[in-house]
DNA sequence: TGGGCGGTT
DNA sequence: AACCGCC
């Protein structure tokens, strides 16, 4: 059996462990650039509030029905999602970190009741030592487990744990009455489809041919059905592979059209791209550098060029991306254009160990790429230990428009010492 | 009226 | 190079 462990309104709790006045209030926590609602409390949800409400909307809930909205505060998310983590490891059989609200956690081995009851006792710990509220559900398969876990979300009689065991009347009772498009791995677009052929709920589904929606669609729908059967089709540990493009991109604060202030963020994204690729410990041999102006100002022109120039080595060193990166700035960069957002992607990524090994690399002296490596080692210590951008190329430019917008974003209690809360006695 | 993938045209 | 789908 497989559980998946997600986090209750994640970033609104992490903010409430810090303004416990907040706990029956509506809460809301923002998007990049503070643009939409991306997390809200069961007291906001309650207000007829739903995701991705452009946050403009709230300004009068905000001043009048005390709605409290937080500009997100990744750093701080992070580093509480780490101590979830932690605890689900220390009490578990083993883990598998999905995304920062969500864990997959071993559940086998367990006799049933033995299960009910380690469910809880985990949910319990990871109340007790982390603060956060989660919710549990556990399954044959991934996709099974999803469906126990919004179960357990939504009726609060689970007291937060749903376990459907194998062929069981809950789990028929459950997917006859669970909604399509709220499967795992369903989106709008194969919604539609299905239902056109009449599957409405996930029962229906279930009932399906896997091979022959297979045929007709795709093979990821085919596995989600074999998983709704309770045969796991869906491996995740290997979920972790390297990527094929790395991107880094950013809506600015406001438009702007001052080149030198694109050019900073370009260095900017070049070099988190760059941090990233030698995270997974693979070498580049393109970027792609893009900007784009705002779709939804009809009034203004529109122009969203991108282009890709090719490096002459596979490398990993933050210089040579900036260096390209600015390169391909100077080409797409047109004058009389309000830019709304700029990005890098770095492409045709390879293995380090595998890519320098090539003939093509040749060129490049092994005294180089020693001397590159432990530059760039040090830069990316320095940055995990002090904070992101501690060390970097180029100069600072704060303060310019481009940078984000985050009007109310809480102090990093936990990961800056100089942000650390203060407890008068 | 977000960001970061993978994929298709 | 531009656009789409999904989470």
């Amino acid at each position: 059996m497989i559980g998946i462990v997600d986090c209750n309104s994640f970033y609104v709790s992490c903010e409430r462990l810090f303004r416990p006045d907040l706990n029956d209030r509506p809460v809301g926590v923002l998007s990049n650039n503070d643009g939409c609602v991306i997390a809200l409390s069961n007291e906001l949800k309650a207000l007829g509030i739903t995701m991705g409400t452009p946050a403009h909307f709230l300004r009068d809930q905000v001043m009048h029905e005390g709605v409290t909205l937080f500009s997100s505060n990744y750093e701080l998310y992070g580093d509480i999602s780490q101590r979830v983590q932690a605890v689900l490891e220390e009490f578990s059989a083993g883990i598998d970190p999905y995304s920062i609200d969500e864990c997959w956690v071993d559940f086998s081995g367990f006799s049933a009741d033995q299960l009910e009851q380690h469910a809880h006792e985990l949910r319990r710990r990871v109340k007790q030592y982390t603060g956060i509220p989660v919710s549990i559900g556990v399954a044959p398969t991934r996709t099974l487990a999803k469906v126990a876990n919004r179960a357990a979300k939504k009726n609060a009689s689970y007291e937060g744990v749903c376990v459907l065991y194998p062929n069981s009347p809950r789990a028929v009772e459950l997917l006859q009455h669970f909604d399509l498009g709220d499967i795992w791995g369903i989106g709008r677009r194969l919604d539609e489809k299905l239902r056109q052929l009449g599957i409405n709920t996930a029962w229906d589904l279930r009932r399906q041919n896997a091979k022959e929606l297979r045929r007709r669609f795709s093979v990821t729908l085919e596995r989600t059905v074999l998983e709704l059967q309770e045969t796991p089709a869906i491996e995740m540990m290997g979920m972790d592979f390297a990527r094929e493009r790395i991107m880094t991109s950013r809506s600015f604060g406001q438009l702007t059209e001052d080149k030198s202030e694109v050019r900073g963020a370009i260095r900017q994204h070049a070099q988190r791209s760059a941090e990233k690729l030698r995270k997974q410990g693979s070498l580049c041999r393109a970027v792609l550098v893009f900007l784009r102006t705002n779709p939804h100002r009809h009034d203004l022109d529109q122009y969203n060029p991108s282009q890709i120039i090719e490096l002459d080595h596979a490398t990993d060193d933050s210089r040579d991306i900036v260096a390209a990166s600015m390169r391909v700035l100077e080409r797409i960069y047109t004058t009389g254009f309000q830019y709304k957002k700029a990005g890098v992607m770095l492409m045709d990524i390879g293995d380090r160990s595998v890519e320098q090994l090539s003939l093509l690399d040749s060129a490049r002296s092994d005294i180089e790429r020693a001397r590159s490596g432990r530059l760039m080692g040090v830069m990316d210590e320095l940055n995990e230990k002090m904070g992101r951008n501690t060390v970097r190329l180029g100069s600072a430019a704060t303060g310019a428009a481009w940078q984000l917008r985050c009007a109310n974003r809480s102090p990093r209690f936990t990961t800056r010492w100089d942000e650390i809360p203060m407890a008068k006695l």
